[in-house]
DNA sequence: CTGAAAGCGCTTACAG
DNA sequence: CTGAAAGCGCTTACAG
């Protein structure tokens, strides 16, 4: 079973394996009798050609490289699925591939993810951007094209995509203290984030425009799980802290809020309010179902993905930034 | 910015590039003054060894397909989530990456994945075998190493991951039996798939063994979707036939049919029971939380990975199947 | 319209 | 312990 190359076609084509390749890329015109005579070789000889001698050749792959949560997120988390496979479709419709890369914790070299220009990829996208993410820059003069899946740390003019989290944030909070709340919880994302970063801003401003002072006892960093969710409603419950609303920065951390407040027999949202992000299947099959900020994940993987190949392809030079719109989603609990 | 060969390297620390080639795999001793001062050059020059070369020269990438549901099934699925994470846990800890091929619904060679000896990878993971799957055998005589999760349709010495569907459809038939249900219907996946051929054969055993006809309207093959569990049970109960309980393929089936329920005021569990498959996140979040089998499918992932690089590696030559338990997880909805 | 040859950047027998 | 050279299977200038 030896591998039928390019060159057994040409042998038996009675040509050059320069025209077998030019008749397979189309790149040259080709006499059509020596055209028919090369596609029936091709055929009987069961002709595939190797993929990665021809990347080699182009110094192409036409695949991607999606540097993502954890497994561990992965597993709880809808939130993926739909900025997944808003990436796979355009990637798709481009006859690109994806390889998923999920973010390393204990990496020997201190990075979330191994990406440098060894790696068999045209392109990056790169979720959950951090505060001083140096090594972005260390890509961006290694000439390897990357897309942000949120906003980076100072340099913008790296290529991202990103919803206004502190828009979103200030108009939840804005609108909750417009109601009368005063004491309301934020669970925020990892503190390393950008995007958390962004939510405690907004979430300042809402009460500073408010003339309200904030309490920095009231907002929150967890990983984004279920549990971390569960034990600090918990706990401030148990320490009789007092609060009335709550704004998670994930569904599924709004889950454990819940869950938490249930087995408290807290009412909600008469006594409390809860606001999940992200709007996934979760938010809309939970019981109550929960009120969630829309970030359109699916358009958010589609326009990144987009944006990637114009920057592979050289169709798009300059980099910045592209705002995606989010929206409220009002549900049972508030 | 050229970028720095394995040549350059040789060249600045004066070795030839058999010599760096081998610092860098440990395949063969290299005295230490001259590993110090090749590394040292390494580092100096900011030399990454390109992959794409490497792996046309040992024809080997260290890339797995998996070939999946499309992105359409993937967005609204959860059960993938921990299958997925299973098998890149495998994978990455053994230093091998994934690719994900959706399913392609209308490829113009009227296969699901476009997959031969051309791909860059070492092998695959096929999801939903199909009756009749012959491109399978193909696959076999091209000596491409794939691992199925499911049933082949025929030959079992293909190398697969499955769960005995036919026993725990069976039992949970029997056991709706036992407690009295006559009119049971079966959600099934799509007929094309083994494993919907599987719970057939489960629900018609249970009612043989119980001396009872079965009703083959009482049957459905449907694509895993919550619209089309939902769709089913609405015309069900708009055209005034009578059931007593509904085992579905999938979770989220089962809560589109719930949903259909619950429109119509049908009391769940006391009317109707519902059974969903996969125990995933939304069986345990949905209100009313619903009973569903667990399939283990983050072992599944991960089993099936382990599998696939055993038969890369030849630590396993001849195929097989391997059956993962499954058991019902019973919740509020029966 | 077609071919001979160089080159992509590695690995690995072969030879010493 | 180390090197020179062939080879992996393609693409693409260069030449005609």
């Amino acid at each position: 079973l030896k591998t039928v190359t390019i060159n057994d076609v040409a042998k038996k084509a009675g040509v050059s394996k320069s025209t077998v390749s030019h008749v397979l890329s189309g790149k040259r015109p080709i006499g059509v009798e020596v055209t028919q005579r090369v596609l029936k070789t091709i055929e009987e000889l069961n002709y595939k050609p190797n993929v990665v001698a021809r990347n080699l050749a182009t110094r192409k792959t036409r695949m991607v490289g999606f540097y993502g949560p954890s497994t561990k997120s992965f597993k709880n988390d809808v939130f993926l699925n739909e900025l997944i496979a808003g990436i796979i479709d355009v990637l798709d419709m481009n006859d690109y591939k994806m390889i998923y890369n999920p973010e390393k914790t204990n990496n020997s070299n201190g990075l979330p993810f191994d990406l440098d220009s060894s790696q068999p990829v045209d392109g990056a996208i790169i979720m959950n951007p951090r505060i001083g993410d140096d090594y972005l820059l260390r890509l961006k003069t290694e000439k390897i094209p990357f897309v942000l899946i949120g906003r980076p740390s100072d340099d913008l003019d790296i290529f991202y995509v990103d919803n206004d989290n502190v828009a979103s944030t200030y108009s939840v909070i804005n609108d909750l203290i417009s109601k009368g709340h005063r004491q309301i919880i934020l669970i925020n994302s990892p503190k390393s984030y950008t995007m958390s970063e962004d939510r405690e801003k907004g979430y300042m401003m809402a009460y500073s425009d408010n003339n309200l002072p904030v309490d920095g006892n009231l907002i929150f960093n967890v990983d984004i799980c279920e549990e971390d969710g569960y034990d600090i409603c918990s706990r401030l419950i148990g320490a009789g802290n007092p609060f009335s609303a709550v704004f998670a920065c994930n569904d599924i951390v709004a889950v454990g809020v819940i869950k938490a407040l249930k087995e408290n027999k807290v009412k909600i949202p008469g006594k409390v309010v809860v606001i999940g992000e992200g709007d996934t299947l979760i938010a809309r099959i939970h019981s109550p179902a929960i009120s969630s900020i829309n970030l359109g994940e699916y358009d958010i993987g589609a326009t990144t993905a987009g944006i990637l190949l114009d920057v592979i392809e050289k169709r798009r030079i300059k980099g910045g930034g592209h705002i995606m719109p989010s929206k409220l989603v009002e549900r049972e609990t508030s």
